[in-house]
DNA sequence: TCCCAGGTAGATC
DNA sequence: GATCTACATGGG
């Protein structure tokens, strides 16, 4: 993969085991939108939000090759008006690039082989390092809710409380918002600006009877109680334990927010999806969702989030 | 109108 | 402890 700046965006050319739409679009985070037409396949565009700031990427896929069995292609990204210093000290931490997805692929296959064709088929997701703060709400957010309903309520608490950006320049003006010359996206708030809002304010997000569960994660935060780093010195399980304390976040949250946020790639998450496509690949009954999540640990390991991932794609496509 | 959604808290047994 | 249900909101 080179690196290069050309005076005002990073270009990334020869990015290998990395797909844009599969990394975004697979429910680990919600506060982006596709910006191109989506006429040529070859081609997409998004515009996300994270961690303070606002990224327009495309990728270009480039002609597919194999690398040690698992088939794999490589992809040209541009990240539009971010300089190297930015690439490095944020995004390619957040795109995971510096991890070395082909063994991550290959061992899974060895743990489960039903897995082989799933991967073949996307073997471009990587699994985000997203912001602490954002990725706790975002999940209290999801319960009970499907992603479509879960990015409306990320965009209508930013829009009430994160601070205003002005886009000067986009990287694919197709869809409508973008048109407009006075274009402008608003952050995911900050704890400061959650903490100013009341209940009310968050329920009328549509966030409904996630409002306290809400409430009560700013106010954790808010008071220094919990934070990003106050999980530093704790095993995963503990830090778990320290999650779950939170209102409103079961084991399926925390297991996210460990896995998506805070680099605990061992962690679980076990979904009604999840425990559906468990219990048909290995358990063939009705099986305790904690169970599965022990099972899945033992036999994946520290490999465990991302074998996750693929087998939600899998359950997604399986079954249903 | 009914049912479900990448769940969880609180009640009940 | 294990099970049952209400919870807001929107879409099929």
């Amino acid at each position: 993969m080179k690196v290069l700046y050309n005076g005002s965006d990073t270009c990334l050319t020869g990015v290998t085991d990395f797909n844009l739409r599969e990394t975004l679009e697979c429910g680990q985070c919600f506060n982006f939108v596709r910006t191109d037409d989506g006429t040529d396949s070859s081609f997409c565009a998004y515009r996300i939000i994270a961690g303070g700031r606002v990224l327009f990427i495309s990728e270009k896929r480039c002609d597919e090759n194999k690398r040690n069995e698992i088939k794999t292609e490589t992809c040209d990204l541009t990240l539009y008006d971010t300089d190297i210093d930015e690439y490095e000290s944020f995004w390619k931490h957040y795109f995971d690039l510096d991890t070395d997805y082909l063994l991550i692929k290959k061992k899974i296959v060895e743990e489960c082989p039903e897995l082989e064709s799933i991967i073949r088929e996307n073997p471009g997701i990587r699994l985000l390092n997203q912001q602490f703060f954002e990725t706790l709400i975002s999940f209290i957010i999801s319960q009970n809710k499907q992603i479509p309903q879960i990015k409306a309520v990320v965009r209508n608490l930013s829009e009430l409380a994160g601070k205003r950006i002005d886009c000067k320049k986009t990287a694919e003006k197709s869809i409508d918002e973008i048109i407009n010359d006075d274009y402008h996206v608003y952050l995911f708030p900050t704890v400061d600006e959650m903490r100013r809002l009341t209940e009310d304010d968050i329920r009328s997000c549509k966030a409904g009877f996630r409002a306290p569960y809400i409430m009560d994660a700013v106010n954790r935060v808010a008071s220094g109680e919990i934070s990003a780093s106050c999980f530093d010195t704790l095993t995963t399980d503990e830090a778990r334990v320290k999650l779950m304390t939170i209102k409103g976040v079961g084991e399926k949250v925390a297991n996210c927010v460990l896995l998506f946020s805070l680099g605990r790639r061992e962690a679980f998450p076990v979904d009604v999806w999840m425990k559906r496509i468990m219990e048909e690949l290995y358990f063939h009954k009705d099986t305790d969702k904690k169970l599965i999540e022990r099972f899945a640990c033992e036999k994946f390991g520290k490999y465990a989030g991302y074998a996750q991932q693929y087998l939600f794609i899998y359950g997604r496509n399986a079954l249903k």
